[in-house]
DNA sequence: TTAGGGTTAG
């Protein structure tokens, strides 16, 4: 038997040697063995008494301080407690996910000769793979060999989680295979594992087949196994997936708890089946789940943000008569809906009912207040909110710094926008992606395009990442400006680069050349895209080359988009009247109003007073003006 | 005594 388990944990070595993995690096210090089994003191000596308390201070651990208070006083009490009761002690902190807490406990364990035994070998390795530290979780397994003990399914599952969160999905499945092959039976514990490292390497088929797997090699999926899947499944918008797994539940007799039902809840809302999700909703309840504020948050936000307010408040009023308190999530998606509706008296009253009910505002609540503020304008109470926070000892983060930037530079304040950038990065926090964008945007509103231009250097020079909304308002900046050149040199380089483009950015490009007169290039650039143009992009070649006077070819152009299923809208027939109009050709300007008007568009105040001056000067008749009207 | 998943707000 015992030369069996060697036979296996060398054949262990052998399969990671195989992969690549080379020579497990070196333990770190504290895993050295010292004085192995003077401290193998049993509690027998100790009193009934004492080892009662012990029990149950190890079962009431609830906060981190207990437990390293509980670890100072067993390392102290003598004899010492047993290596199980440690191990109880460091899987409780390892709950709470206190990863780096447990491995310097066992650090100090270690320096007060407590040797460690499987369990805590097991347990340190789960905490390595769990933080992503995969190399030092196979030392300690090659320490814990050497020490002669037999990892078992619970430390090679918790070994293949480590797999699974670095990057080394192929590795896991092969991992399994290997185990398989050595006589260890995979439980639901290693599928559920391995299905959950499928989903995070965005491998969902795999991930839904292995389910089958499961139970065709004798292992039924639990809870757990189904709450990974969904979870999976959701966040793709498989929802239809989702839904059939909790069919597949009901018939292997699993109930399904409140947390799965508001995540497809909470995934209908996001994907817009507002009907379906309130539909589920309705079924959870019959089916004896209660809903928690979890599940009423989901909806509420949902159905705010499709305006239903009356639905709602419903609801709210359904949540606090079932005695589900709303909590500051719920307050957070109510004031965001309130001033998205223009309603920033009630999303006050809100905040200050909040404080009423003591539910502490946090970082987003006062994120919303300030942007709501920003929205409509209002700076100074957008300040003063700031200043609260502060004086709350609510920390601003860098989306708060970005929302009040926003609003300054949106009021043409692009300095007081600097300012609070100065500010920002006083306290610590380095201006991202948003925050340089933000204010390049400030100048070119403010005119300036010289500073728009040298923050942008100095966002490239301080290595914030660029995406593709900075560089759509770069060159939207740089082309309003009349610096087509350098724009040109921007985006050739863009479309030498890896970013994706968007129609915004060659929109902007076409609009660009186009103003520049160089209609020919933006009708090259036309011709050569390789995504869908959209209503902007056609108005803007409309646009140009009606300003060339190619009236013929703006039709043509016209009529190739309607042809592609693009909707024509109030700026694609305004222009192509216009320029219909100022060639005299009133047949084909009528023929266009015509069309306007039956697809519910009017002519625009341009369009009117050329219309008028054509009017007075006898270029046309009166029944024009009609027609417009 | 060791291992697995998951939900809400900007």
């Amino acid at each position: 038997m015992q030369r069996s388990i060697s036979l296996t944990a060398k054949r262990l070595f052998v399969h990671w040697n195989l992969q690549g993995i080379g020579n497990p690096p070196t333990v770190p210090s504290f895993f050295n063995l010292c004085g192995s089994g003077c401290w193998e003191r049993s509690f027998a000596s100790a009193s009934g008494d004492y080892r009662e308390i012990l029990r149950n201070r190890l079962s009431d651990i609830i906060k981190v301080d207990d437990a390293v208070d509980l670890f100072g006083d067993m390392v102290q009490s003598r004899p010492l407690p047993s290596i199980v009761e440690f191990n109880k002690l460091l899987s409780a902190v390892a709950k709470m996910k206190k990863f780096e807490l447990v491995i310097s406990l066992g650090e100090q364990m270690q320096t007060l000769g407590i040797s460690h035994d499987l369990y805590t070998y097991s347990i340190f390795i789960n905490c390595f793979c769990r933080r992503s530290q995969l190399s030092l979780a196979l030392a300690v397994l090659a320490k814990m060999m050497k020490l002669g003990y037999e990892p078992d399914i619970v430390t090679l599952s918790s070994l293949l989680n480590g797999y699974c969160h670095s990057k080394r999905i192929s590795d896991a499945v092969a991992l399994v295979d290997q185990m398989v092959e050595m006589g260890y039976k995979p439980n639901t514990f290693t599928f559920t594992t391995l299905i959950h490292g499928l989903f995070l390497h965005n491998k969902a088929s795999e991930a839904v087949a292995l389910v089958d797997q499961m139970v065709q090699r004798g292992c039924q999926p639990d809870l757990v196994t189904y709450g990974a899947v969904v979870n999976g499944l959701c966040k793709r918008g498989d929802i239809d997936l989702a839904l059939n797994l909790l069919n597949k539940m009901e018939a292997a007799r699993i109930k399904a708890n409140v947390v799965i039902f508001n995540t497809i809840i909470d995934s209908l809302c996001k994907y817009r089946h507002v009907e379906v999700a309130v539909d589920l909703f309705t079924e959870m309840e019959t089916k004896g789940i209660r809903p928690n504020v979890v599940t009423y948050n989901s909806l509420i936000n949902c159905l705010c943000n499709y305006g239903r307010w009356s639905d709602a408040s419903r609801l709210l009023s359904d949540m606090l008569e079932k005695k589900i308190n709303p909590n500051v999530v719920t307050f957070n998606a109510l004031i965001d809906a309130f001033f998205k509706e223009g309603k920033l008296v009630e999303a006050e009253k809100l905040h200050e009912e909040m404080i009423q009910r003591s539910i502490d505002p946090d970082t987003i609540t006062y994120n919303l207040l300030i942007n709501g503020f920003c929205m409509h304008n209002r700076l100074d109470e957008a300040k003063q909110m700031f200043k609260f926070m502060v004086s709350k000892d609510c920390l601003p983060n860098i989306q708060t710094y970005n929302t009040l930037i926003n609003g300054f530079c949106k009021c043409k304040r692009v300095e007081d926008g600097v300012e609070l950038f100065r500010e920002m990065s006083q306290r610590g926090l380095v201006g991202n992606t948003v925050t340089y964008t933000t204010i390049i945007q400030g100048f070119f509103q403010a005119g300036d395009c010289d500073s728009a231009q040298m923050v942008f250097k100095q966002m490239v020079s301080n290595r914030v990442p660029t995406d593709i909304m900075t560089y759509s308002i770069l060159l939207h900046g740089l082309c309003s400006y009349g610096k087509l050149d350098t724009a040109l040199v921007i985006f050739k380089y863009l479309q030498k680069s890896e970013m994706e483009l968007n129609i915004v950015i060659y929109n902007t490009m076409i609009e660009g050349m186009c103003k520049a007169g160089k209609v020919g290039e933006a009708w090259d650039l036309f011709c050569s895209l390789s995504i869908k143009p959209d209503v902007v992009t056609y108005n803007t070649m409309i646009s140009g080359l009606c300003s060339k006077r190619l009236l013929q070819e703006a039709d043509d152009l016209f009529r190739k988009m309607k042809e592609d299923g693009t909707l024509p809208n109030s700026g694609t027939y305004n222009t192509l009247i216009r320029a219909n109009l100022r060639d005299c050709d009133r047949a084909a300007s009528a023929e266009l109003i015509k069309e306007m008007r039956s697809s519910g568009f009017v002519g625009d105040a341009s369009i009117i007073s050329l219309v008028t001056n054509m009017l007075h000067d006898g270029r046309l008749d009166k029944s024009f003006l009609n027609m417009l009207s």
